[in-house]
DNA sequence: CATGTGACGCCTG
DNA sequence: CCAGGCGCCACAT
């Protein structure tokens, strides 16, 4: 049975999927990323992922840095669980429990090649 | 067709 | 800097 996801997740989706392992992109990027003003859509998307792992919906976060949510929890075991996923992807996180500036993936201006 | 909810974001005080 | 309020899009009922 295939999951009737509508052509806007199959979009989220396929953005999710092009954030490489060690980053985390967030929801107003991506929401952009698909043409959408709203960030919630886009955590409706990612809430109901029938593709996982295969669309790791967990290197999703919160514009200011924040886990957000995961699962469906806002918080919970299961933010806490995809903090984990991201320390063992390598992500890095503050001392406040955020993730590093640096760790946030950027999509479109996405130069990859860090020369520096 | 209208209403309510939701893994958020940004502005104002 | 912190707290509160409003706006937004998509989906389910």
């Amino acid at each position: 049975m295939e999951k009737r996801v509508t052509p806007f997740q199959n979009k989220v989706y396929g953005a999710c999927r092009e954030i490489p392992a060690g980053r985390v992109s967030t929801y107003a990027e991506l929401a952009r990323r698909v043409g959408c003003a709203s960030p919630r859509a886009v955590g409706q998307a990612l809430k109901c992922n029938p593709f996982a792992p295969e669309v790791p919906c967990h290197r999703v976060v919160a514009s200011s840095r924040e886990l957000g949510g995961f699962s469906g929890k806002s918080s919970g075991a299961e933010v806490a669980r995809k903090k984990a996923l991201l320390l063992e992807e390598g992500v890095g996180f503050e001392d406040t429990g955020k993730i590093k500036p640096d760790f946030v993936w950027k999509f479109s201006l996405a130069k990859c090649d860090s020369s520096a």
